[in-house]
DNA sequence: AAACAGGCCTAAA
DNA sequence: TTTAGGCCTGTT
């Protein structure tokens, strides 16, 4: 990977496994929105970017300090892609679905925001699961000036802790109301530290976020592998579901995927759900 | 129109 | 410990 940065532009080079289509579309995160050439913007927190790629070039609107300070870290820039999918070529479909989804990155997502969108996510589909949360951030976010542009950040716990399931209803977010309130309560009032997890290892992370009502064993996964960067977790949704009993024996445990199963199974779930399989 | 969508919760075997 | 039914809402 090679850096240079103008005023307000950063060029990544020598990058083959960055693909903001795939990044953005994966079905990881929910808020980059692309405009009709391909370019996305988002935010993370309140640091709001416009992300594309140009043949061998990736272009982030950063400034150097912002670029080392946010975006190094938020697209997982240290570690190595090319790598990893060498180490998934121990069978055929994984092979397969690591080739195809070359130019994914698991991004390093703000917890709370990971924690609230997966909870949201469940028994819907992706269109309704952006909807949702952009109304939560347009009701409840903090207005970013960018470009001449207004977006919303993701709202605080802090924020939604106060509600009513009933406050939530403009939202459309459902029965999932009173989850999203229990989990913002939690949070706010400290029962629930989501920057603690980390050190705590995966399996008390994964029962203490199973705690909060809401969320499963699928949701939990997903938080600990997008919002706490494990990235052995391996979340098993439908598709995944799928892809598992049509190719692998019933008896098989992700573990063979070593420590970086999650992003192995980032790779399948987008593989499964392209229909190229 | 009825079923389904990146589950979870509760009640009941 | 596993299984069925219900759940908000929007789309097909």
């Amino acid at each position: 990977m090679k850096l240079s940065f103008t005023d307000n532009l950063t060029e990544i080079t020598e990058l083959e496994d960055f693909d903001p289509v795939k990044i953005f579309e994966c079905g990881q995160c929910f808020r980059w929105i692309p405009d009709e050439s391909g370019v996305y913007t988002g935010l993370f927190r309140k640091h709001a970017a416009r992300v594309w790629r140009e043949g061998e070039k990736v272009f982030i609107t950063s400034d150097k300090e912002t670029f080392e300070a946010v975006w190094r870290d938020y697209f997982d820039l240290d570690r190595d892609y090319a790598e990893i999918r060498r180490m998934f070529s121990i069978d055929d479909y994984m092979k397969k679905a690591a080739e195809f989804g070359k130019g994914i990155r698991i991004l390093r997502q703000d917890r709370w925001e990971a924690l609230c969108s997966f909870i949201i996510s469940q028994c819907n589909n992706i269109p309704r699961i952006r909807k949702i949360i952009e109304a939560l951030c347009q009701l409840h976010g903090e207005p970013v000036e960018f470009e001449g542009k207004t977006l919303f950040t993701f709202p605080a716990a802090e924020k939604l802790a106060p509600l009513s399931p009933e406050d939530l209803a403009p939202v459309r977010c459902g029965y999932r109301a009173p989850y999203i309130i229990d989990a913002a309560r939690a949070v706010a009032e400290g029962r629930l530290d989501l920057d603690k997890l980390t050190a705590a290892g995966y399996e008390t992370a994964l029962n203490t976020l199973k705690t909060i009502s809401g969320v499963g064993d699928k949701v939990a996964n997903c938080i600990v592998l997008f919002g706490l960067q494990m990235l052995d977790a391996f979340p098993k949704d439908v598709w995944i579901k799928r892809a598992l009993r049509g190719n692998y024996p019933k008896d098989f445990s992700p573990s063979v995927f070593g420590q970086y199963a999650g992003v192995a199974q980032q790779y399948m779930f987008y593989y499964a759900r392209s229909g190229q399989n």
